[in-house]
DNA sequence: TTGTAAGCGTTATCAG
DNA sequence: CTGATAACGCTTACAA
């Protein structure tokens, strides 16, 4: 059915080494011989196939891409992956790579690969990019050590061929909190991430540093866990709000959570900003239209995608190129969640 | 570096079809060769290789998934598709199958395929997954003119080899529409999707189809248009509050939509559901934590994405199935935004 | 500028 | 139960 290079080669008149020539590109062929092969290969529809181009090139043209998607971190279900995935699939797909999506690292038929390891070198993938895993994932550790270009988001990697890319998560939540400070507030309390993940410990880092700085004491008790999911941040804020001195700000380590968070807050018959400050990370689409509009750290998804892509290509293209950690800016977004001071 | 089969073969002393037999599972090998190939694989750490083995088998084990992620329409950004993804990803994944995401279909470099369809061809892959196209892309006649198994989600699809799998649209909305008069409303407006594709068409549909049933009349102005995205029900909304006569129910076509109009109305200084209800589609993650909570119409997105899985598989296994439309059913979520009755 | 031929790492067919 | 051997479709020296 599909034409291979033999069948056109031999329409054309010619080896199939010269319409692999055509098709790669090269100069080395006469015009004349060129448009005689494209002409025929239009003809025949003739698409080269992948399999064999890699097996000989040694060269799959794929860059795997891991989630986590395990039952407790459901990653790619957060809207922020979503966004880095499409810059990272645009900017790959630019410069000539499709993107492979690892399906489940559940145990399948005994032989047939399945860590997240194995799989990447049985398809060869030409580079890695990881996402939603945690800091201390064991699969982090064997990947670095394949020696295969590989681009973690959000989670700290050591090796000689892997980057990190993520957001200044740190600067972020001093941000945050130092604007709540400015407002008026002393009694800042945080909805953390996991803090098993780079995100959720550098968030909350952050959140530490700068009630520090400002002099402020770091309570236990304004100290909630969430889990980056809405359920956990309405459940968080009850908690705060169930206090006998409940916060009058609360910086919120994703605007996911805030979502919960604020309804917690007007379920309990208070109001935001009036009773309580919201302040919340990521800036999620529609974080400027919940009412009251949100305050939050806004990172830049699409360069986030576009860095780690355009990091993975480099090293791929130069096998010398020792890759170092990026860190991107954030940015605070002032909206109505957090008012304009306390009266 | 990496061993391959002739390696594995040697050191166990044994030919490369029996390594070859060993790791695909065939009865016909003693258990103690068996034993011995397996030892020394781990040993080596070998992995085959997919290229070489897809080469041969004329077999992937590769499911494409194209998302049209054009400006106009980012649809891998919409809430939607995550979920479905994943769903897919896991089912696809348990019979042995990876996703390989479509980059860009931006042109490249000349020779290189760059349609849809070409890429299909190129990979060969086992089948297809096609999300977000609009109904009317020319893709998609091509796709399915490939004869490669084709499931098409919230697309209408004709082919041999293309089923398509979406939620019942059309009765969903008819069930929301349906619910508002339940509650007394006969001003009722809808904010539909764009109509090039199949749900914002049958949802539209649907309303339509429950009006006329109900015997009320379907008035122009009160059918606005959207993207399914947050904004444009913003803007929707606010059109419709500016009428004389506005209406006193608003059947969303997405809830995302739904986020922006519950903001038009609240910043109008009305109120949901006294003043205006509002029904929403999909029920993504954050509609009960919204203020107030989105009555809505539940598509089961996990099933959707286990079912185009699975009907894909079929397919697969079988050359002669003739695949079937599958239209998922689904279910109203009452929650507060449709308030409990006109008062 | 073009052709020949070897080989990429597997699997499948056919003997034994 | 196991081993040769011939593909699979392409790229790439090396020759011409």
């Amino acid at each position: 059915m599909a034409a291979n290079i033999h069948e056109l080669a031999r329409l054309s008149g010619v080896s199939p080494a010269t319409v692999s020539r055509v098709f790669n590109g090269y100069p080395d062929v006469s015009d004349a011989t060129r448009e005689r092969v494209l002409e025929h290969a239009r003809r025949l529809d003739y698409t080269p196939s992948a399999a064999a181009r890699s097996l000989v090139r040694q060269r799959s043209q794929l860059i795997g891409v891991i989630l986590h998607t395990g039952l407790a971190h459901p990653d790619l279900q957060h809207p922020f992956f979503q966004d880095v995935l499409v810059a990272l699939k645009n900017t790959v797909g630019r410069a000539g790579y499709d993107l492979l999506l690892f399906a489940t690292d559940q145990p399948l038929a005994e032989p047939t690969p399945h860590s997240y390891e194995k799989r990447i070198r049985h398809q060869g993938v030409d580079g890695v990019v990881l996402m939603g895993l945690d800091t201390r994932d064991p699969d982090l550790a064997k990947i670095a050590a394949l020696r295969i270009p590989t681009v973690a988001i959000d989670t700290e990697i050591r090796g000689p061929r892997a980057a990190a890319v993520g957001s200044d998560n740190v600067a972020g939540a001093r941000l945050a909190v130092r604007h709540l400070h400015l407002l008026g507030h002393t009694r800042i309390a945080t909805i953390a991430g996991p803090t098993d993940t780079a995100p959720g410990a550098d968030r909350l880092l952050g959140f530490r540093q700068e009630l520090e700085e400002l002099g402020l004491p770091a309570e236990a008790r304004y100290l909630l866990d969430g889990d980056f999911y809405a359920e956990s941040g309405y459940a968080a804020m009850n908690v705060l709000l169930a206090l006998t001195d409940p916060p009058t700000a609360v910086f919120v380590a994703a605007d996911l959570m805030a979502v919960g968070a604020l309804r917690a807050i007007q379920e309990a018959g208070l109001r935001c900003p009036e009773d309580i400050a919201v302040v919340g990370f990521d800036d999620i689409q529609i974080a400027s239209l919940l009412m009251p509009a949100l305050t939050t750290v806004r990172q830049d998804k699409g360069l986030i995608g576009t860095t780690a892509a355009e990091a993975l290509v480099a090293m791929i293209d130069d096998p010398a190129l020792r890759p170092e950690a990026k860190t991107l800016p954030v940015e605070l977004v002032v909206r109505d969640s957090c008012g304009s001071g306390r009266s």
